[in-house]
DNA sequence: CCACATGACTTGCACCGTGAAGTGAACGCT
DNA sequence: AGCGTTCACTTCACGGTGCAAGTCATGTGG
């Protein structure tokens, strides 16, 4: 609109135009799949959902704030009202690090560890009959390998 | 909660949790790195460019509002919203089909039309960047095999 | 000792997406 | 014809997300 956004016209070649279709209705339709699951059986977030599983393998099932948003891939003002609201529900509780009154430390209390040993096999299988079952061992190494480039690429040239 | 909520413990070995760190990861990462591109360079999401795009392809720029949701991956709630979003900035235009009237029909106007073709090339180049730049030819084609797969699971497995 | 800068977190506001109810048009049955 | 059903679409209310501003605690220079 301001001026000539991109200098270079390199379209898609046929191979790379398959390959975008399908990324890209995976990245809509997996997403919603999983979350559908989550929310049916448990009435979680998949950020929700990643949050606990996070604290839940952690030493004391306790992390930094900060450390956990980073964890889960997400801001810190979308992690403090997620943690509000696990905190509503008893599953979650915050303190200030007596080390350090400027940092927070989030615990899983033992009913929200219960609630994740609970809802956690029926998401590992959804992810496996989604996912896994329907690709060769080949394949898995293949997505591996293939996603590691992808993010890598994303650290690398996104700004910020 | 209720009861076992699945009778199958089979976690997943070390190569698939590393297979599903990396695609949770970029499931999250790669979709915000294109809406921030799309929002930077011209205030839209990835499902406006997506509507914008599939009706920038059809016979007579239009296309049913249902089909249109449908190519879109999307419901259409969501679809009439958007509508009225790019209806008021001039790029789209709504009409009963007058062969049966239950029927919308959205076609993409001129500067719609214009629109579009200013924002694509600069959309392009960042999924090359992203996503192809950093894939060999032999693991673009394999991408394409594994979304295949994954996504036919998902309307398999799926309810509706 | 005090003012200021920095860093971690929370709150408020606006936007977007989802699900349920409402509208209007077309078909089928009597 | 007339009524009811089905279908496509819209509207509304609610919850989640992202961004900017505010709060609190900790270091640092004068």
């Amino acid at each position: 609109m301001v001026d000539r956004p991109s200098p270079e016209p390199r379209w898609l070649d046929d191979d790379e135009h398959q390959t975008w279709m399908a990324l890209a209705t995976l990245m809509v339709r997996l997403p919603a799949a999983l979350d559908r699951q989550l929310q049916r059986d448990s009435g979680l977030t998949h950020f929700e959902y990643q949050v606990m599983a996070g604290l839940s393998e952690a030493p004391d099932r306790t992390m930094r704030m900060s450390v956990l948003a980073c964890f889960a891939e997400g801001q810190l003002p979308r992690l403090s009202q997620v943690a509000t609201r696990l905190e509503k529900r008893g599953w979650l509780t915050r303190r200030p690090d007596p080390t350090d009154g400027r940092y927070t430390l989030a615990t899983l209390t033992d009913e929200g560890m219960k609630a994740i040993t609970t809802i956690a096999p029926a998401h590992v299988n959804t992810v496996r009959t989604l996912v896994f079952d329907a690709l060769t061992k080949a394949q898995v190494r293949h997505l591996r390998d293939i996603g590691h480039r992808i993010n890598h690429a994303i650290t690398n040239t996104t700004p910020r």
